[in-house]
RNA sequence: GAACCUGUAGCUCAAUUGGAUAGAGUAUCUGACUCCGGAUCAGAAGGUUGGGGGUUCGAGUCCCCCCUGGUUCACCA
């Protein structure tokens, strides 16, 4: 049991005692005391007022003086108002270090350990026009949630669903079949992503072009778009593939494979993976099955024009079209679809889709649908819906040419980080290759933290220019942390000071050390918090503390130089762990560490 | 038009889910050991938490009314 449990239900003892009232656990509010009073726990004592019916002063001395005499580990106590604060012996902190020390790993000390089979959908990308911002923002969370989920227990499986069919693919095959003449990704020395967008482009422009000329020559806009040429010409392809026509669909597989191997590359750039990759040419049929099964089950229902449709209403939502009435599938056909014959695959207990939020009707939507058709698992579907990220004049518009392309960003931070590492000049020695993993570990980090420490739900701003920093609350600022704690190790090894496996007998600690101990210990329940809100930025804030603390102490205190050998092995054993700590937490970010910076 | 989300220091973000004097970074200014890495550390300055009301021991957080920005409400995906 951790010590806040152990508190918690001290005070519950001390309530039935003093008061004899029964009160449970989770209405026990137990917090870290803030730093500008000593303690290093608090207990909010307001909620026991009603029943002590004592001032909060008195009660909280009351309670304190219980707690003093039978909990082993609370050394004194302090009341502040109706906050009871509580010191803890120096010998606690210095077993859990011990302990930990003696610890493989620290992210599996779950306090609340899950087994589920979860299901994380992330990335899903249009195979039209290459990855962007948004969607690094999309990977970036989807890769560690499911790293963070993994270290709570949870068997993870990474799957990614690429929209691989569509309007939107025939666009940019039209494009390139008129004004191509026949050009790969090898011939202009382009990445085949980036290739098929451009005439993904091309093709708008020049469908705008052809709608303002209609227009002008007198037809109303709905008119003009809908009989433009290149527009019909597209929809007229779409039919061809969906008839399994040999040369559209020779030309379809071209142009895609193009696209996947960009993306492949992307992919490999980031860092993240996935455990089983679905195309929506492959299952986009799925969904009607199952729709006419609940057609027949009389869930849904058809009109005259033989379009089928749930009746949302006992929902407080409106009618939803299922089926198409020429019997094609529409968006939420296939995830009927594929939610189903997922969960015959993997039988999960959670389906998490990482998602921008501009799809919350959506997912609403599709989880009633699937009630509806019976399936109790439903329920069991969550939408990670993530915020926007805009540009500071606003959002990203492909038209206006401000989409901020993935490989561009990625490729301007590896330049930053390499620039950045030449000035400091601390791996001239290395050879070249082993630069190359630096700069892409500080390059990618930066980018990786500055995106992961936001909160998910939240729109965020991205400034090009000057967003991306390296200083202050930065992935190179914890990385450069680590770099430290690794030099100070094979400083000590130079000097032949061993770390040692046990610290033995009583070692006094100073307030920075108590404060890094009280970090570590904290580590297992930021996993826990970030698990249960799905929230990378837990802990990546609780990384930049972790790694701000460490470097006062290392500013303040020597540890090669302290006085005495038990102060020096306490500071080196202290180091070690800090930097495991930091190791993990950052691998559940997904940001890889240097060894020296 | 309706529903939902958002608004915190000049800028980018926090705030233990209703708790103490709202904290960091950045930008600006000032300073730091001949000593374990200066991508570091310390200090100054910066706030009517969009505005107004309410709920209670206590509100950035919950409720109501406005204001701002955004998203969704397609036989698009």
């Amino acid at each position: 049991m951790n010590i806040e449990a152990r508190i918690s239900s001290k005070v519950q003892k001390a309530l039935v005692r003093l008061y004899n009232t029964e009160m449970s656990a989770d209405k026990i509010q137990i917090q870290r005391t803030r730093k500008d009073f000593t303690g290093d726990f608090t207990v909010v004592v307001f909620p026991f007022l009603r029943f002590s019916k004592k001032p909060p002063e008195q009660t909280g001395e009351e309670i304190g003086n219980f707690l003093k005499d039978r909990v082993d580990e609370v050394s004194d106590f302090n009341v502040i108002k109706g906050f009871l604060n509580l010191t803890i012996d120096n010998a606690f902190w210095l077993r859990f270090l011990n302990s930990m020390h003696q610890r493989g790993h620290i992210y599996d000390l779950h306090l609340d350990p899950g087994n589920q089979k979860v299901v994380v959908e992330y990335s899903s990308p249009n195979t039209n026009k290459p990855l962007h911002l948004g969607h690094i923002r999309n990977n970036l969370l989807g890769f560690s949630i499911s790293r963070i989920l993994e270290a709570t227990g949870h068997q993870v499986k990474k799957v990614n669903l690429v929209n691989d069919r569509g309007i939107h693919i025939c666009k940019s095959m039209l494009a390139w079949k008129k004004w191509g003449n026949g050009e790969t990704p090898v011939d202009r020395g382009v990445k085949g992503d980036h290739l098929v967008g451009d005439y993904y482009v091309m093709f708008d422009r020049e469908h705008k072009k052809q709608v303002a000329y209609l227009m002008e020559m007198g037809k109303t806009k709905e008119e003009a778009e809908k009989e433009e040429p290149l527009m019909k010409e597209a929809r007229e392809l779409l039919s061809l593939w969906e008839q399994d026509d040999p040369d559209t669909v020779e030309l379809w597989k071209k142009m895609n494979g193009w696209v996947l191997e960009g993306f492949e590359q992307t992919y490999h750039d980031l860092g993240i993976d996935f455990d089983r990759v679905y195309y929506e040419s492959e299952v986009y049929k799925l969904g009607k099955e199952e729709v006419k099964k609940g057609l027949e089950k009389g869930v849904f229902f058809r009109k005259n024009d033989g379009s089928v449709w749930a009746d949302l209403s006992d929902e407080d939502l409106d009618e939803k079209l299922l089926l198409r009435g020429d019997g094609t599938s529409v968006y939420i056909t296939q995830d009927i679809g594929t939610a189903i014959q997922r969960y015959r695959e993997f039988d999960f207990d959670e389906h998490i889709y990482v998602v921008g939020n501009e799809q919350n009707y959506h997912f609403q939507v599709l989880k009633i649908v699937l009630g509806k058709l019976d399936y109790s698992w439903a329920e069991h579907l969550h939408h990670l819906a993530y915020g926007m990220v805009e540009l500071p004049e606003g959002k990203m518009k492909s038209r206006e040419g401000t989409v901020v392309d993935a490989d561009d960003l990625v490729g301007e931070m590896l330049t930053t980080a390499e620039e950045m590492t030449r000035e400091s000049g601390k791996i001239g020695d290395f050879p070249e290759e082993e630069k190359k993993r630096i700069y892409r570990a500080i390059g990618l980090g930066a980018l990786k933290y500055f995106i992961l420490k936001v909160d998910p739900k939240k729109n965020m701003t991205f400034d090009p220019g000057e967003s991306v920093d390296f200083n202050g609350n930065t992935g190179p600022f914890i990385q450069y942390s680590y770099a430290r704690i690794n030099s100070l190790l094979s400083k000590a090894k130079d000097k032949n000071i061993d770390v040692p496996d046990e610290l033995s007998g009583h070692v006094p600690l100073n307030n920075k050390e108590i404060q890094l101990v009280k970090l570590i210990h904290q580590f297992p329940s930021v996993i826990g918090e970030a698990a249960q809100e799905m929230n990378p930025a837990v802990v990546a804030n609780f990384l930049y503390e972790l790694a701000r603390e460490f470097n006062q102490f290392y500013h303040d205190h020597s540890v090669l130089g302290a006085g005495n050998q038990q102060t020096i092995q306490l500071r080196l054993v202290l180091s070690v762990q800090v930097s495991k700590v930091i190791r993990e937490a950052m691998w559940l970010l997904g940001i890889d560490l240097p060894e020296r910076m």
